[in-house]
DNA sequence: AATCGCAAAAATATCTATAAAATCGTCAGA
DNA sequence: TCTGACGATTTTATAGATATTTTTGCGATT
């Protein structure tokens, strides 16, 4: 959730161009905003069927916004579209999340071993720095049980997509931000209630360590082991 | 453009279920599939202003359904969209060509290794066949200068598509169907007017072949040789 | 009684027309 | 040259009209 504000690709909405200060961005950004969030955060549970008259009301705004944030957000996958039948949340499944696990790996795999070739030292400075305010981020905003940081899931995913950043395709980025926000998506889906038992910091500084050695393939297998370890927590949770 | 009435992922509109025969399509559903057919021929040329009027009295449509179809449009990157300014046609460049040719060759040759480590018999058979129908295809219209022939052109993507259909991921798959969808657009552009010299259908054939004997590393290295041959012809024909 | 078919009614999605808000270009005045 | 304001253009939003799908109700048939 770096820039919950991207519409399209182009950073559309930006405050530092708003007229006078004060937000004076659109209904259908911001319908598309409070969508996206709550879809990922399962308060619109997948499958769920869209009706424009229902959203228009708990939204606020009229049926056009609604309707052009509903086929925004189509291209995320978080929306499905049906003609003349409506709109309705995508649906999720075990099969769906293996493929996007497997997918992740694939792109980001590659995307950072492109990074690692091409990466210039000022890239270095800011994959150690993304790993260190991660690694200042309490995971949990509890201390006894878990409580999803917001802070720590925006820092989680810029450290992942600084690691990528330069592997000298805007497309693949891209493609790597659809599915990384799909899998947060899952993860919220899971209600993950516990800590996972391993220490994720050790693996994130690992993995920046293999960077800076610019040792692609330990970094690439690091990467990916990573990814697995905290899919196969999240299928464990699913089962329960 | 071998299901050009794609909308979303669902086969939204199929005219198997109109309700008597005739075709009951949206506005909406209309005015995407003409826009995007514009902007890929290049009617609608890159960074050109899509005025919602303009393309009312266009497209003998009301406003709701044309500003749909363009935000359907930005999930293919085919139109920008900026929040209070409108829409545009998204611009190309050289480098943005290269980029796309270069993400092509990473997403493709990971599927094509997939599908020929997962491909089922039945899916060589749809190889071969795909193979055969392009081969059978004229290249050009026209005997004597170049023409674009409509159906070379599905036949084509769906012998590529083939190619990498068993990989394992819809979501791959997804990618690459868009990433090509760019490339006929940068095509369309270049307005190609010379044949290409070398034997295109000898290199689908090589590629067909390498993929029946399962030859995972030969057959990356023919699918990229292939894509970086047509684009280095394109990038000639920019040049010119 | 249960099931099927069919038509009317309700719900819903889609579209058009129009009004409101924002942007852009231009030009007067400093 | 810069600034700011005014009008024209364009984008965005709303409300109501139209078309489509889904549901419901009823009677005929098994």
């Amino acid at each position: 959730m770096g820039d919950p504000l991207k519409i399209s690709d182009a950073p559309a909405l930006d405050d530092s161009n708003a007229p006078d200060g004060v937000g004076s961005e659109s209904m259908t950004s911001r319908a598309y905003m409070r969508l996206r969030e709550d879809i990922i955060s399962g308060e619109l549970e997948p499958g769920r069927k869209l009706k424009i008259e229902e959203l228009r009301r708990k939204y606020d705004v009229g049926t056009s916004p609604i309707r052009e944030a509903l086929s925004l957000l189509t291209s995320d996958h978080f929306v499905e579209r049906i003609d003349q039948r409506g709109f309705r949340v995508s649906d999720v499944s075990a099969q769906e999340f293996e493929e996007l696990l497997k997918t992740r790996c694939w792109l980001e795999e590659r995307a950072l071993r492109e990074s690692i070739a091409n990466g210039s030292p000022e890239w270095e400075e800011r994959v150690v720095l993304a790993n260190y305010r991660l690694s200042r981020m309490p995971r949990s905003e509890a201390s006894d049980h878990f409580v999803a940081n917001k802070e720590w899931e925006a820092q989680h995913k810029h450290f992942h997509m600084t690691l990528i950043s330069e592997c000298g395709s805007s497309m693949l980025l891209k493609f790597c931000d659809q599915l990384y926000d799909q899998a947060i998506r899952y993860r919220q889906l899971s209600g993950t209630k516990a800590y996972p038992a391993r220490d994720i910091a050790e693996e994130h500084s690992a993995i920046c360590d293999s960077v800076l050695a610019r040792d692609a393939d330990l970094a690439a297998d690091l990467l990916v082991k990573h990814y697995r370890r905290t899919s196969k927590f999240l299928s464990d949770e699913l089962n329960d």
